[in-house]
DNA sequence: CTGAAAGCGCTTACAG
DNA sequence: CTGAAAGCGCTTACAG
């Protein structure tokens, strides 16, 4: 037997199927008796509207759709879980689409989301303003997530990778640290430009006259063993390395072991991201937290806002809070919170 | 300007609309020349098919959801991610719906998914044939994932958890180690009961003269490390322990530390996962993997296969492969392979 | 308060 | 090959 309808449920309460739309969804308009009986029907019938047919007439799905590079890590898995607490919060399903290698797997999976979902949530490099002009239908709402894009046309939620450099490299300093090396993350890459120029911004500030470091990385632990390699190579080693992410710092961390090197009493080390391996290196790692599954959540009630009040928000660029987490590898030892 | 429908290629290519359905759902019976003014018109118009008024037609969503109780961590992290990208290669949308606490949220989170799935991957310890049967419409293809749940009546796929345990107790055993302790999973679990029975099954044939010891744990690393502070208590220590999960062999390792003995000289260790952290303990732990990209992605496979040949499919039960994965805990050399 | 009817955007027999 | 028409299951003015 195939599943009840409207119809089936107005036959059984002996009612027109508007009355059995009005009683269900609540909008007032009958008289409570009858409601009763709406229901009752409903409920022996096992109803259930018919979603299809709902989000054609009402045009709203009560669906969010997430497009992510990729849904591996710990990154992503912290972000899909508050994107998906919060949408479960609000009452709506999670339609998630990840591995956009480039821009034309992108534009299609924009497109296959179009009449499934409400709204967009988009991480992605390859997603800039012209991307988006061409491939968003100007109806759908989007909020973008660390994501370069910026002007008045988006609503953008970022890390704050700069002001997490910032003051990483500022605890370097403080901890009496003379000279500090970065390793940087992959050219072109929106976090990893953002966090050089937090150290960039930081070594001009607070040391002026030191000169600067920064060795090339990939992101990847073997970029950061090779760096580490590189540094300890160097005539006038540096006192202090900050990777530009964890993974990096963890194979760096590596590399100094591997040479004799002590951390932190011959040299520091610190990394960004905290991520769950952070704290099982010896020594455990000194860090940038970003809270992630924070970011995801936020990103979600921002586009459920734009969602139910359609033009209404302005544009916004908002940024998330960290906060530096001392641990082993930097000898210094003032915490510092920031957010 | 809103989003062109049919209606208006149909009046852009001057023919109707059964035609431009026919042209772009490639079915044929329409002429070359009628299919490429069609397909211009579509262009032109960027046209993009109203996914809810097809779904409602067709009756198909191409789209799968996936049932799980969290999204955070390593196992799910992969497990979407297999899922995935096997949806993504079939063309299938993923639907995902997690934080199932207790069997009503598992209830209502089915309900809900109603109308918008073709198929449902399921794992859930609340999720049993009973369940099924009450809140399942019977049409809707499931497959489970790592269940308990046997007989006839659903598809499932599962982690060889019991062959695993046998696997490692028999390699521990083999490097020489003549008695064996178990760090229990959570009593009720599904994963942490068949390695229990594993790990039975190994002594009893592959050292039935050796004392069980088995000490409660739930899978936290915390659980570990309790453990084993019992387990260096005891006057007759064990020379190996097996941990029925990676997280709490993590714990049981520093716990081993903390109080001065020595893995593998004085007792060794193993795990059962191979999660990331795994790899950057001291010493690098040795562990059961379990390819679980690949777990999530023949889940999705059946799942597309029974939702193409409903019916035709036999419900059937799989185990997947898994490897004895030998680091630095257990003393033993002779790696050993599996699946 | 209640019902008949139109319509959301599509697909698919059914004729021609 | 092509089109007119019915219908998928729902919601919502519009009358009464």
């Amino acid at each position: 037997m195939a599943a009840a309808t409207i119809k089936d449920v107005a036959r059984e309460a002996r009612v027109s199927v508007a009355s059995v739309s009005r009683a269900l969804n609540g909008g007032g308009g009958v008289t409570a008796a009858t409601s009763a009986r709406i229901h009752a029907a409903a409920e022996r019938l096992q109803y259930i509207p018919h979603a299809a047919a709902r989000m054609l007439i009402t045009r709203r799905t009560h669906t969010v759709g997430a497009l992510l590079p990729d849904l591996y890590g710990e990154f992503f898995s912290e972000l899909i879980r508050g994107i998906d607490l919060a949408a479960r919060a609000r009452g709506l399903h999670l339609l998630v689409s990840s591995s956009h290698g480039g821009a034309t797997e992108a534009a299609a999976a924009v497109r296959s989301m179009q009449g499934r979902v409400d709204g967009l949530l988009i991480l992605s490099e390859r997603v800039d303003t012209a991307f988006l002009r061409a491939n968003l239908p100007k109806a759908l709402p989007v909020v973008l997530l660390n994501s370069a894009v910026s002007g008045p046309a988006f609503h953008v939620i970022n890390i704050d990778n700069h002001g997490g450099a910032v003051a990483m490299v500022r605890h370097l300093l403080q901890a009496g640290h003379r000279s500090v090396a970065l390793i940087a993350g992959p050219p072109g890459n929106f976090d990893a430009s953002e966090r050089e120029r937090g150290y960039r911004e930081a070594m001009a500030r607070y040391a002026p006259r030191a000169a600067l470091t920064v060795v090339a990385g990939d992101f990847t632990e073997e970029s950061g063993y090779r760096a580490g390699q590189q540094l300890l190579a160097r005539t006038k080693r540096p006192a202090a390395v900050f990777a530009a992410n964890d993974m990096m710092a963890v194979g760096c961390l590596a590399a100094f072991k591997d040479a004799g090197a002590r951390v932190p009493e011959d040299i520091a080390l610190a990394g960004f991201d905290d991520i769950p391996i952070t704290r099982y290196v010896t020594p455990a790692l000194t860090t940038v937290r970003v809270r992630i599954a924070d970011f995801g959540r936020l990103a979600l009630e921002r586009l459920a806002d734009v969602v139910e009040h359609p033009g209404q928000e302005t544009p916004s660029a908002d940024t998330l809070g960290f906060e530096i987490v001392v641990r082993d590898t930097c000898g210094g030892n003032k915490p510092e919170q920031n957010s």
